[in-house]
DNA sequence: AACGTCAAGTCCCATATGGAACTAATTGGC
DNA sequence: GCCAATTAGTTCCATATGGGACTTGACGTT
């Protein structure tokens, strides 16, 4: 299976000490976006694996009873704009949610195309029962900061999320994976 | 159509000055988490997406041409370690990359299962040909913080990546979409 | 030097995912 | 008051993705 094997460059001797992961969080071209993208994977990925093996909750699912349980009634459209999942994703997700009773569906006072959507007891329930799992986690990854620190990085990221929302092309092409 | 309905609860009146989006960044159960996950894939998904139209490079195949940018010789699992990539998605895209030319393999000096890899010209050509969108994404999204918050910024995130791995389940259920 | 254990990579397969086309309902223009 | 353009939501389909089993090679133990 030897491939054709011109020779590996300078091979520069690789510091011991420092791991590769923690170089390439320490520089690359594009520094804080290496380490956003690097902590959103680590915290979600584990998270979505577990819901899905213990309770069938799909990362779309999740994410539509989050957006449920922070603001009543929703429309499908809504919970598209706030993550960035692609429409078809979130009625899928909807959809599943209804068939399990987790949530509930009702016409739209002044739009026929619109649906409310809110949780049901049921559905606050599997959301309280999946909630601690997240919020442990929560703690973990900012256990490295003291409380100055976390409220200074909610504060600048909170402020980068804004004016990115507004420059990058917020939901034109979105698409999310929470 | 129309699903059975109870009704829609309280329906606290919603506040038409901030839509849901900010209102979701601005405050939820896990505050910073939702906020650097919604980061993350505002950046990431329309990149790849343009990627894969424009130069059919997947996910994996640009971080792993990223990686090898940055770090000369590696093997493949170390670009799992780096990115938390399952391992047989990153090996497609290794195979993938190589039938291209983009990167080259050869034989490790002191270990037959393992296999070098390093990028050939043409693949730092491809390299060179995608970074800059990315790096002008990376500018966009940082734009509405100066040039004293975006230092601070970095250092807090490299801060909690660094605390966070050791403690979260780091690499252990790892996989991620970068 | 034969053994079980473990690591690197690959292969197979089921499925979650998102693009595109579609239907239904609303809105605005003239 | 009708028709074009737009929005909400669903359906269809091709495929990127990741879990798990598998192969090959290394390594420590006796």
């Amino acid at each position: 299976m030897t491939d054709a094997a011109t020779e590996p460059p300078t091979a520069e001797a690789q510091a011991p000490q420092a791991s590769l992961t923690d170089r390439m969080l320490a520089e690359n071209a594009i520094g804080e976006v290496w380490r956003i993208c690097y902590l959103a994977n680590l915290f979600v990925f584990p998270i979505y694996a577990r819901f899905e093996k213990a309770h069938d909750i799909l990362r779309p699912e999740f994410v539509t009873l989050f957006c449920l349980a922070h603001h009543q009634p929703l429309i499908a459209q809504d919970i598209v704009d706030m993550t960035g999942l692609p429409k078809n994703t979130v009625s899928r997700g909807v959809n599943r949610l209804l068939s399990r009773g987790l949530i509930a569906r009702g016409a739209h006072p002044d739009d026929r195309r619109k649906a409310c959507l809110w949780i049901t007891p049921a559905g606050r329930a599997m959301f309280d029962r999946l909630m601690p799992d997240v919020e442990a986690r929560r703690a973990a990854l900012t256990a490295g900061l003291d409380e100055a620190e976390r409220d200074e990085l909610g504060r600048l990221l909170l402020q980068m999320a804004r004016s990115a929302v507004r420059r990058l092309d917020a939901g034109g092409e979105g698409s999310g994976t929470y």
